[in-house]
DNA sequence: CTGAAAGCGCTTACAG
DNA sequence: CTGAAAGCGCTTACAG
C-alpha cells in the first residue's frame, strides 16, 4: 500500500509537507501543492484512517445503535442520519442489539473503542446501567425515541399524538375503544401512549373496559392475537374502535377482524401509529400518525454534529407529527 | 483514556505482557493473567482499535455498500450479513450510494482507506470502472445480486424465477401477459428477468405485444404509471395478466387497476417478485417470488469471512427461491 | 514466562 | 514556506 512516505519521496518533499497539502493546514507553495496532488492522483493514494484516527482522536465515524435492523422505523431514521452524515464526510458504523439491553451497553463500549466521534442510539428502554455507561464513555451522544435523563434526547411527541388519535375516535362517536399497547419497559411506546389514551378517555367521562386492553410486542402476529383475545374477553360488549400503538399491530388486528367477517370501519374502526408503507396500501387504508422518522434521523445527525463541534446545545428536543386520516375510521 | 500502558503500570508488568494476556497470544502465567484481567475489568479498559488496526492491518470491520438504505431488500440482506458478522466480532460500516455509480466507486476506495477487512456490495449494475476499482483495492470482495466478472458473486436465480412466474401464468391460460420491467442498466433485474419472460412466451408460441411492455424504476408510483400507459396503449386489446419484476411496481399497478374498477385476478392477474411485507397484506394478496434475502445476506457474510481467512473458494454462487402463490392470480 | 525496542502511518508543535 | 522529530496505542519478532 502506498503511504504518505511514498508520496513524499515521489514528490521530493517531506511527509510533513504532504500532510499539510492534503489537509490544507499551514502553508505550502502552489508548485509543491500541485506536484503532490498530481502524484496523489496518479497513485490513487488514500491516507490510512487508522493512523489518522490514532493520531487525531477523530475517526469520521458515527456509531449507530439500532434495536432491530429490519423495521421500517429504524431504516428511515438511519436513512436520515446517513443523508446528513455522508454529506459531512462521516460514515456510519452500524450495530443491532436485537432488543437485548446488555448488547446496548456492550455496543456503546465497543463503539468507544473503535474511536467513533459520536453515538446515536435508537432507544427502546431506559435504565440506570445504560445511563451510567453513556456517562462513562463520555462521547457526544444522542438518544432518539426516549428521554434519557442527562443525555441529549430527541423524542417523538407520543403523548399528544396518542391523545389526538383517541380524541378523534371519541369525536366520531366511539365510546368503547379497545387498545393494544406494548410493555411499559418501553416508556415512550408502552407507557406514554397508553397514558394519553386513558387520560383522554377519562376527560370524556368514558370508562376503560380492562378486557379491551391488550399488550402486544410490536409484531403483526401479536396484533392478530391480541385482537382475538380482546374480542373473546369482552364477549357481547364489543368495542367499536381499536387503537393499536403501532401500525404493524393494527394491521395484524385488521387481519383477524377481516377473517372474522367484521367490516372496517363499519363494525369497528382501527387506527395505528407509524405511517408504515403498508398502512397506505392495505384495504381499508389505515389511519395513522406520521412521525417523520427520516427527518428525525436528519435532525439527530445535525444535533450530534453540533455537539461534536462543541456547540452548546439543549438536552431535549421534541419532534412534530401528523395525523393521516384514512379509510379505516 | 486508559491505555495499555496504564494497565501495564497498574499490573506491574510490561505492556507486552498485557497485550499477550488480552489476545491470548504467547505464554503468560496464571497469576499475572488474573492480575491483568482484574485491572482491565476495574478500569473498563478497551484497546484502541485504531492503534490495533494500524499495527495489524485488520480492523474487524466489513464495509457494506447499498444502493438504497430504505428498501426492504437491502434491509433484509444487511440484517443477514450483520447476524453472521456480529457473532464473529465484526462490525458493519454502512454506505449508501443513492443509486449513483460514481459513489459506488468512491465508497470502495473510502472503505479501503478505512482499513475494512472486506467489502460486500449490493450491486445494481455492472461496468468496467467498477470492476477495475474492485481489482485495484485488492480486498476480499463479494457482490450480491449481479454477476461481476472476476469478482466473487452471489446471485439470485433471476432467470428461472422469472420463467417460473411466466409459465405459471401461461398454464393458467393467460396469453396476453403485460410486463413491467426496469432499465437494462441493471442486468439481473432489467435484462435477465425480461429475457426469461420473453423466452417463455416464445416457447409457448405466444407473441409479445410491445405495447404491453413498460419500464418502471422500482417505485410504487412507476408501477402505477406504467400500468396506466400500458392500458392506454393497448386500447381494446387488454392484457389478462401482468408480470411486474418487483413487488413495489406490482403494487403500484394494482392500485391503478383497482381505481379503474378492474377485478384482480378476475379481470387481470398480477404477479411480482420480492416477497415484500406488503405483498402479503395487500388485497388481494400478491403472488410473488421469495428470494430469501436474509439468507442471502448470511451466506454473503460467510463467504466473505472464508475469503478473509484465505480459504480458496469459488467465484460464483447461485441462490434458491420460492414461488408464493396467493390471491392475485 | 517476561520485557525492550521497533514500527505501523499519520499529524503537529517547534525550529529555521 | 519547509523539514526533523516526537508521539498516538498497539503488536511482534527477538532476546533472555
Amino acid at each position: 500500500m502506498t503511504t504518505i512516505n511514498d508520496i513524499a519521496q515521489l514528490a521530493n518533499v517531506s511527509r510533513t509537507t504532504v500532510s499539510r497539502a492534503l489537509n490544507n493546514s499551514g502553508y505550502v507553495s502552489e508548485d509543491v501543492r500541485k506536484r503532490i496532488m498530481k502524484i496523489v492522483e496518479e497513485t490513487g493514494y488514500m491516507p490510512s484512517q487508522s493512523a489518522k484516527s490514532l493520531r487525531t482522536k477523530r475517526s469520521g465515524v458515527i456509531g449507530v445503535i439500532l434495536p432491530r435492523l429490519s423495521t421500517e422505523t429504524s431504516t428511515r431514521v438511519v436513512n436520515g442520519i446517513n443523508e446528513v452524515l455522508a454529506k459531512e464526510g462521516f460514515q456510519i458504523l452500524l450495530t443491532d442489539t436485537e432488543l437485548d439491553k446488555n448488547k446496548e451497553i456492550d455496543y456503546i463500549r465497543l463503539l468507544k473503542s473503535r474511536h467513533v466521534d459520536g453515538i446515536i442510539l435508537l432507544a427502546t428502554n431506559v435504565n440506570d446501567a445504560l445511563i451510567q455507561t453513556i456517562r462513562q464513555v463520555d462521547l457526544p451522544f444522542l438518544a432518539i425515541g426516549q428521554e434519557l435523563p442527562g443525555v441529549m434526547s430527541l423524542v417523538y411527541d407520543d403523548y399528544h399524538a396518542s391523545a389526538d388519535l383517541t380524541n378523534m375516535l371519541i369525536h366520531k362517536g366511539h365510546e368503547k375503544i379497545a387498545f393494544i399497547g406494548v410493555s411499559p419497559e418501553d416508556p415512550s411506546v408502552g407507557r406514554v401512549r397508553e397514558k394519553a389514551y386513558r387520560d383522554m378517555m377519562q376527560q370524556h367521562d368514558l370508562v376503560v373496559n380492562e378486557s379491551m386492553i391488550g399488550q402486544g410486542d410490536f409484531t403483526i402476529e401479536s396484533g392478530y392475537e391480541q385482537m382475538k383475545s380482546i374480542l373473546k374477553n369482552c364477549r357481547e360488549d364489543k368495542p367499536t374502535a381499536l387503537f393499536a400503538v403501532t401500525d404493524r399491530m393494527a394491521i395484524g388486528a385488521m387481519e383477524y377482524l377481516k377473517e372474522q367477517g367484521y367490516e372496517i370501519p363499519g363494525d369497528i374502526a382501527v387506527v395505528g401509529i407509524g405511517a408504515s408503507n403498508m398502512s397506505k396500501y392495505i384495504t381499508p387504508s389505515l389511519t395513522t400518525i406520521d412521525y417523520f422518522n427520516k427527518d428525525a434521523g436528519k435532525k439527530a445527525a445535525k444535533l450530534l454534529l453540533s455537539k461534536i463541534n462543541d456547540k452548546k446545545i439543549d438536552e431535549k428536543f421534541e419532534l412534530t407529527y401528523r395525523l393521516i386520516l384514512r379509510d379505516s375510521v
